[in-house]
DNA sequence: TCTATCATGGACATCAAAGGTCTATAATGA
DNA sequence: TCATTATAGACCTTTGATGTCCATGATAGA
């Protein structure tokens, strides 16, 4: 239960590419050359974000990356998702056991009557809530917000000089 | 990024054992026939949740498992931290990058100076809020609230016939 | 005391996913 | 045309989850 490497270089690299996006395309060797990861991997990472439209992508020479839209329109929760998927924190098997006859089974009495989704047992409801908190909190973050503090952190420091 | 078996079947034993406590010591046979898992690995995870004191173990004839503690004592967190382990959700690596030197590198100056914990980059700081996000929300939770739910909805199934 | 019952721990075996490398291909500007 | 750059796929290694099996030790009851 740990978010993978994958998304860890995923999100630096979105901030690098945040912060020197005056002008554009940032190519892969300076990319992976400021993260200290190899430009294979990376690359393959970048090809992920740029399916899922995180960012943009341009070959040939002078090619490289950008975001694909601003900084604060990608959360958190939208990097995430592309690099580890969609599926469910939790997904229940074992849903033919007798525990599950006890715990959840009642719709199979109606099943015409309103969507089944209200009847599911408290372990997974709880399992459910608990995601969408994570995710809640992820959606409220951004790129641009850390972009922001470290900016701030940079003057702050200037100042003091 | 997903909860592994293991943790599934924690619960539900849980629940199982919150369910029969009127007397006690359910042994694994009974426990895995009402889970539909393997006798063989359930009883690794139960040694596990005896090692971290929330159930209670008895070998011998008539021997088995109990809570160790009252079921509204025993919360999802503490269950979920015994079988996943107790590592952040989120561990930042490659500390020596030049991109780590702009987002965070700063307490270097002052060494002395205040415990450098204020001086993580907002990454990091980001990870680790969602982490506690959910924490807090697994922590409000209990193997009770399951057994709560499922009796409410027995009883109202009674009513009903 | 003997025995059937029960949990425990360690030694495996298996398998899927993460992490990582390499290369051929295609696009693009000079 | 040519050097540059991203892309997609094949391939490899390592790690962790999942699962089985067995020898050991504890215990209650006969
Ligand atoms: S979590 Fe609930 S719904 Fe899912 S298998 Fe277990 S008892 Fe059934
Ligand atoms: S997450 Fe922040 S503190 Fe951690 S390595 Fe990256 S920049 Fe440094």
């Amino acid at each position: 239960m740990q978010f993978s490497k994958s998304t860890d270089y995923a999100l630096h690299a979105l901030v690098h590419l945040g912060n020197s996006e005056r002008c554009n395309n940032v190519g892969i060797k300076e990319l992976a050359g400021a993260l200290g990861v190899s430009e294979s991997y990376l690359s393959k990472i970048m090809s992920k974000l740029r399916q899922d439209g995180i960012v943009r992508a341009v070959t040939g020479v002078n090619g490289g990356y950008e975001l694909a839209r601003s900084a604060d329109q990608i959360t958190f929760l939208d990097v995430i998702q592309v690099i580890e998927g969609r599926q469910q924190l939790y997904e229940c098997s074992n849903t033919s056991s007798r525990q599950h006859q006890f715990l959840a089974e009642e719709a199979a009495v109606q099943p015409d009557q309103k969507r089944l989704n209200e009847n599911v047992c408290l372990i997974e409801k709880v399992m459910y809530g608990a995601e969408q908190q994570l995710y809640q909190y992820l959606r409220g973050h951004t790129i641009q917000s850390v972009l922001d503090e470290a900016f701030k952190r940079w003057t702050h420091k200037e100042d003091k000089k």
